[in-house]
DNA sequence: CCGGATGTTCACCT
DNA sequence: GAGGTGAACATCCG
């Protein structure tokens, strides 16, 4: 989906329907209901209800309401507008268009505007009441003791530990390569080789970074995104960048500086 | 035309 | 059990 970044950008959007009400459900698409409901089971359960807080955990956007609470996944290409705002310009890898057949579901509010969920590739979903257990500490309020412990005693590669979402939540593949070659480790290298100060540098290093790119933007706004190609090359040291797959994704990584 | 892209889940290996 | 791989979802871009 987008990383949480952008899903941070889509809460501060949906946080101005706090207050209102949901006057009608539109959810066109049964794929994109998740966990066994359909759309009479959702339509339901949120018609008359009142939206009462927005919350993130990672890349999941939850909107409390008096009935149920919302859960939204965006996939790599899902985008919230609110009140026919689109609360994001441009997302990499989608595209700008705008077609009617992308909508997958739609809260009408109250007061005429509302809420609505474009996807193409419709890898995103809504569910009701989702299990939050599943997903770790957000990564922008995780602390020191817990990445300790969730990078002590893996032998998986640095960077799947932190894309699993289960042990910390949030960095998606664009942020954990920022991450890891903003704070000099190699993706590659087991989670538990890093000694505390080791964590403690990366702990530091991720807050900063998530901090610095979220008021530039995006996910897509560090200084190694632009260099993350074929023939990208370190924006620190001029090296040649290492191209590998990682965690099961498209990893990028300076063989010169990154240890 | 082909491969790959901010993600998650699942079946199937090692 | 822990990790890894490849497929699937659907569309766009180089």
């Amino acid at each position: 989906m987008p990383e949480m970044l952008e899903v941070e950008i889509y809460r501060r959007a949906a946080a101005t329907a706090v207050g209102r009400r949901i006057v009608a459900v539109h959810a066109p698409d049964p794929w994109y209901l998740k966990g066994g409901i359909d759309a009479d089971i959702v339509t339901a359960a949120l018609t008359g209800q009142q939206i009462l807080a927005d919350r993130r955990i990672g890349k999941l956007l939850l909107l409390d309401t008096s009935g149920p609470t919302l859960g939204l996944r965006f996939g790599m290409t899902g985008v919230l507008d609110v009140d026919g705002q689109r609360s994001i310009d441009a997302l990499e890898y989608s595209t700008h268009r705008r077609d009617p057949q992308w909508e997958r579901f739609i809260l009408h509010l109250d007061d005429g505007g509302a809420l609505r969920m474009r996807d193409p590739r419709r890898l995103g979903g809504v569910e009701l009441d989702p299990d939050v257990s599943m997903l770790g500490p957000d990564a922008a309020v995780v602390t020191l003791a817990e990445l300790v412990a969730i990078l002590a005693d893996s032998s998986a590669p640095l960077k799947a530990r932190l894309m699993d979402q289960g042990r910390l939540a949030g960095l998606g593949n664009l942020l954990a390569d920022e991450v890891l070659w903003r704070s000099g480790f190699d993706p590659g290298r087991a989670a538990r080789s890093l000694t505390p100060d080791d964590v403690s540098h990366l702990h530091r290093v991720m807050r900063r970074t998530l901090r610095q790119l979220d008021r530039r933007g995006g996910s897509h706004l560090g200084d190694l995104q632009q260099q993350r190609s074929r023939t990208g090359c370190c924006p620190i040291d001029g090296a040649a960048l290492l191209r590998r797959t990682i965690g099961g994704r498209t990893t990028y990584s300076c063989p010169q500086h990154q240890r």
